[in-house]
DNA sequence: AACGATGTCAACCGCAGTGTG
DNA sequence: TCACACTGCGGTTGACATCGT
C-alpha cells in the first residue's frame, strides 16, 4: 500500500497557470499569508491546484523580488564554487543568491553553465579515451557514480587538464602541491568527516590506520550522505585519476582519512585532490596559467569572473554579506554560516 | 516555407525529513 | 513510539521557442 496522494488527483488541473489563477493566489497570499498550510489553500481560495503547485508558483515565480534570468559573472562564480563545493544543494545555493530560485539555478546550471564548462570537453575527452581500451573505460566505475559527482570530477580534471596538458608525464612522481587552501565548505567537511568517523561506527574508530580501499566502500554503503558522497568522490578521484590523466595509484592507497590524519597532514592522493580545488580556483581567479590556445574559448565566461579577488577571502566575505544583507525571500533558505554549519552536523550525523 | 533538432524553463513527481497528535 | 500529514528538495518531463538545414 503506497502512500496517501496529497491531493485528489482527478479533481485537480495541471500545467501551465493561467493569469487568473496567479492572480487569486498572490492576491491571497499576499492578504493572508499561507496559513501554513499548503494543502488546505487552494480550497481557501478555489483553485482547483494541488497545494504543492500553488506552493511551487508562489515560491518559483510569484513571490516578490524574483529575478529572471540575465545572471551576472559573479552569480556564475558563486553557482560554480558551490557546485563544486557541495554539489547539487540548489536551495543552499539559492540562498546565497538573493532573488534567485532553485528552480531558476537549476534550470541555469543544467542548461548553460554545465555546457559552457563540459560541452565542447566531451569530444576532447572522448578523442583522448579513444587511445585507451573499452574496458579500461568500463573498469572506472564511472558510469555507477551520480552525475552530480561525475560532472564535479570533470570539472576538477578538466581544469586542471587545462593547466597541466601533459600531466601524465608526472606518472607515479606528481609534484608536491601541497600546501593549499581549502574553502569554507570544504573545511567543513573535512571537520565533519572527523565528526563523522568519531560518531558513526566505533569500529572504524579503533583501527583507522592504514586506510584501505574497504572503507571507501563501507562509506558507499553507508546511510550517510557525506560518507556516500566521500566514497564516491574519493573513488572518482583514484579512478579518473587512472584512467584518464594517465597516473597509477597503488591499491593500497585511500583517499579516506585515518584517524590521527590532520588537515595539516593529509595522504599525497588527498593532497592532490585539494590541490584540483585550489587549481580551479586560481583559475577563476585568473591567476593560474594561461590555458592552452584554442581552449581558452571554452572559459571565456569564466576569465574575467570577479573571483578575480582571492576567491577564498572572497568566498568567505561574500559568505558573510550575504548572510547579513541577504533579502532574499525564502522561509526555507540557510541564510548563514550557523545554518550551513547546522546542515552539514545534520549530514555528519547521518541524519 | 517547412521540418527536424536543440535549447529553455515551468511544472510535476516521488522521496526524505519534520512536526504533531 | 508510532502513524500520518505536510513540507522541502532534487531530478525529470514536456510544452514551447528558437535555430539550422
Amino acid at each position: 500500500m503506497g502512500r496517501a496522494p496529497c491531493c485528489d488527483k482527478t479533481n485537480v488541473k495541471k500545467g501551465p497557470w493561467s493569469s487568473e489563477e496567479d492572480a487569486k493566489l498572490k492576491e491571497y497570499i499576499e492578504k493572508y499569508g499561507t496559513g501554513g498550510n499548503w494543502i488546505a489553500l487552494p480550497q481557501k481560495i478555489g483553485l482547483k491546484r494541488c497545494g504543492k503547485s500553488c506552493r511551487l508558483r508562489w515560491l518559483n515565480y510569484l513571490r516578490p523580488n524574483i529575478k529572471h534570468g540575465g545572471f551576472s559573472e559573479e552569480e556564475d562564480n558563486i553557482i560554480c564554487s558551490l557546485y563544486i563545493s557541495i554539489g547539487s544543494r540548489w536551495s543552499i545555493i539559492a540562498a546565497q543568491l538573493p532573488g534567485r530560485t532553485d528552480n531558476d539555478i537549476k534550470n541555469y546550471w543544467n542548461t548553460r553553465l554545465k555546457k559552457k564548462l563540459l560541452g565542447r570537453r566531451k569530444q576532447s575527452q572522448a578523442n583522448r579515451l579513444s587511445g585507451s581500451t573499452q574496458d579500461q573505460k568500463d573498469s572506472s566505475g564511472i558510469e555507477t557514480l551520480s552525475n552530480s559527482a561525475i560532472e564535479r570530477l570533470q570539472l576538477h580534471m578538466q581544469l586542471h587538464s587545462l593547466e597541466n596538458p601533459n600531466f601524465s608525464q608526472y606518472d607515479h612522481n606528481p609534484p608536491p602541491m601541497w600546501p593549499c587552501k581549502l574553502n569554507p565548505i570544504q573545511e567543513k567537511m573535512m571537520q565533519t568527516l572527523q565528526l563523522v568517523n568519531e560518531s558513526s561506527n566505533p569500529l572504524m574508530m579503533q583501527n583507522f590506520s592504514p586506510a584501505t580501499p574497504q572503507k571507501v566502500e563501507y562509506y558507499a554503503q553507508s546511510s550517510n550522505p557525506l560518507q556516500q558522497e566521500f566514497s564516491s568522490m574519493s573513488s572518482m578521484m583514484i579512478n579518473g585519476m587512472e584512467t584518464s590523466m594517465g597516473i597509477n595509484i597503488p591499491e593500497s592507497s585511500s583517499l579516506v582519512l585515518e584517524s590521527d590524519a590532520t588537515i595539516q597532514q593529509p595522504s599525497m592522493e588527498l593532497q592532490q585532490c585539494w590541490a584540483f580545488q585550489a587549481e580551479i580556483d586560481e583559475l577563476l581567479s585568473n591567476k593560474g596559467a594561461t590555458p592552452l590556445e584554442g581552449q581558452m574559448s571554452e572559459f571565456d565566461c569564466f576569465k574575467d569572473m570577479h573571483g578575480a579577488k582571492n576567491s577564498i577571502t572572497w568566498w568567505a566575505n561574500e559568505f558573510e554579506a550575504n548572510s547579513a544583507s541577504s533579502n532574499s525571500w525564502d522561509s526555507t533558505g540557510i541564510h548563514d554560516h550557523k545554518q550551513i554549519d547546522m546542515k552539514y552536523q545534520e549530514l555528519a550525523q547521518g541524519h
